[in-house]
DNA sequence: AATGAATGAGACTTCATTCAT
DNA sequence: GATGAATGAAGTCTCATTCAT
């Protein structure tokens, strides 16, 4: 489903009790991401994805507390993958060069997990609580990578509660990016240069200093 | 319901049949208005809204084809509204300092109009149809006033399709603003300082060119 | 619509009164002809019958007690055109004769007026009161023809009472018959002639003499 | 409900899973027999049916994919019924006289079964599908009867298609006579003798060959 | 006589959740 | 723990008829 969770791929032989458990609860995680994340949430009844899970309706129940339980626990799930990701692809180059590497990063993670633009764009009203818990996740994450870049002197003039407005307006900026650009036909697409290009030059004039001298022109 | 339709204030004595019939459709719509406002798209059923409205349910049928129609109108209705709004409350100054009024404006909008915050949120999923046509207009007009302000000298370097996509970033960056910073225990608040000031700081210095020079530090 | 009532083809420039109310009345009588033909009785609401009818719904109720009236009416009026139109192409044959050609002559009608079929098979439900009047209109006559041919010999052996019963076999013969043959690919078709032959056989030899001497071996 | 049918009666105290499910969609089937029968295909409403069924609404959706697809089966389970009930009941005397029982056991059918005729005579209009499998049991059934007559040389001069057309014929002139003859005042009647005698004349001297010699006259 | 907006009952269907087996 | 039938509230929409203009 997710790059780090590898599909569960066939009944193994001989599971004990708890194995088995928690081998049923992952076929309806699964099953409920891959329905939300190509249906919706309001596709995701429980009847479909028990069916998509193969198990009965009141088998949910055994491991759920009700429906809205498990649309909770979509998101921020995936949203920690994603975070894993793009720290991965995030190397150490100067402050402004890194955020572009995580604009980038943010795209590739979309092609690679599919369900995550549908998922996230549609918990703010199907899993609100979901929702709250992944951006808070994001704020903190970013907001102390603002902060490190401020300490090297990469960003200068902003206060802490400057840099959570900052956040909130770079995700507000790849959420509505990604909606625009990544589909095409149905399909999940790379985004455009051009995106790329003008969210890196407002960006990095905006955010960051210009001290890496000379930078500002080149591009 | 918005600040420049004034609310029909009761039933006027006489009413010929094409004033009654406006006159009842525009109960329903202002009705759907303040339920979507208030609770959301989920909530708002045609029982709902006919009942706010204090109209038979079939009554709806006759001046809407379905439920879906009146809830794609919302957002594009209220979406005038506010550039209109915005429009008004602009001045003559340089163009960095108008897109912070602009920003300014959208929040004073916000609190004029407390409905809107959730009738755009919500419509991405439960009137597309509108939300997409709402997003056109606000593109096309704002790209022009990009335009406008390059060809004043106030940008330089960025092309039509870069402005596109900043418009994006623009709007997602209000968007997820609006949600953080206009609501603080369920009313509508004036948006903090410091939101306005790292807006300003981030566009301001990422879109504009400086040759308003000097400029940069004063603020 | 019938080919008896040739369509009002525009409207008159000078109408009375009366001329006018009468060309109202039959403009949703025609309306509703066309669309029961076509489509149904279930379909034909007074909205879409004054909707082809090309006047207001409130209109309908100044011509008509109620929808049920006005459906009631229908199949009594064209039945009386069928009738019409099969004694117009009965000859003066023998008995036996006349009567293939009247059914010859049903299949005709039908093709002359493709609403038929449909009215009359649905208003045994959707408008009994008319569908009894047409059933009665139809054996009082048929009643009488056979008695004419009993009376001239040609028919043997069945008495008044018998007589009934055998005209609602031939109603019932001719109705399945009609909605088994009559229709093809959508379209109103002539009735195969095994169709005819069979009808032939069966209802010569079953109910006329043969001392139309030799003539049974003939065909 | 039907005569090979026996009611269940009563909830009997033990049933396993299965037996309680096949009991439940009986009850449903069962209710809806009873109230096409007895009202029409227009009133038996979802919520008409499972309140005589009593269940909730929600549990026939259970059973049926959705309301037609009940109302389809209806006829065709009756249908069934009703073969064998006719074909019980003919005995091995010659084909005319065969023909004969089957008209009467028809009649039969219709008295030990009330809600088998207005279920027929609805359902061509209310349940095509069902309608429609009807007519092919009944068809290829009686034809393959024909066939069997005529290889026995009691029906001369008829070719398989025209066989086709003889059933149809056989089963309006029965439909039309059961609707005039087998009520009167509201309950269901034996059908009156000159009837009968007038199908015997039509039919027999129509379709079988009186080389039955001399019998034609001795009735 | 014509209009057409208003009415409101009633239809089918969906779905989260429960519970006996 | 797994099952899946049962529940019943709630949703959208249709339509014959009325009535003030």
């Amino acid at each position: 489903m997710t790059p780090t969770s590898q599909a569960v791929s066939g009944k193994v032989a001989k599971l004990n009790r708890v194995e088995r458990n928690a081998w049923t609860k992952r076929k309806i995680f699964d099953a409920a991401t891959k329905i939300v994340g190509k249906h919706g949430y309001a596709e995701a009844s429980v009847a479909r994805i028990t069916e998509q899970a193969g198990v009965a309706q009141g088998t949910f129940y055994n491991h759920f507390e009700n429906r809205q339980e498990l649309l909770d626990q979509l998101l921020p799930k995936i949203g920690i993958d994603m975070v894993r990701f793009i720290r991965e692809r995030t190397g150490t180059a100067q402050a402004a060069r890194q955020e572009i590497e995580r604009f980038g990063a943010f795209f590739d993670f979309i092609r690679e997990v599919p369900e995550f633009l549908r998922i996230l764009n549609e918990a703010e009203f199907f899993a609100p609580t979901g929702y709250q818990k992944h951006l808070d996740n994001i704020v903190t994450a970013y907001v102390r990578i603002l902060q490190r870049a401020r300490d090297a002197g990469a960003i200068e003039d902003f206060s802490d509660q400057e840099f959570e407005a900052v956040v909130y307006m770079l995700m507000g900026a790849r959420g509505y990016l990604s909606q625009r650009y990544s589909y095409s036909g149905g399909a999940v697409t790379a985004v455009p240069d051009h995106v790329i290009s003008a969210y890196q030059k407002l960006m990095t004039r905006g955010l960051f200093t210009t001290s890496d001298k000379g930078n500002r022109h080149d591009r």
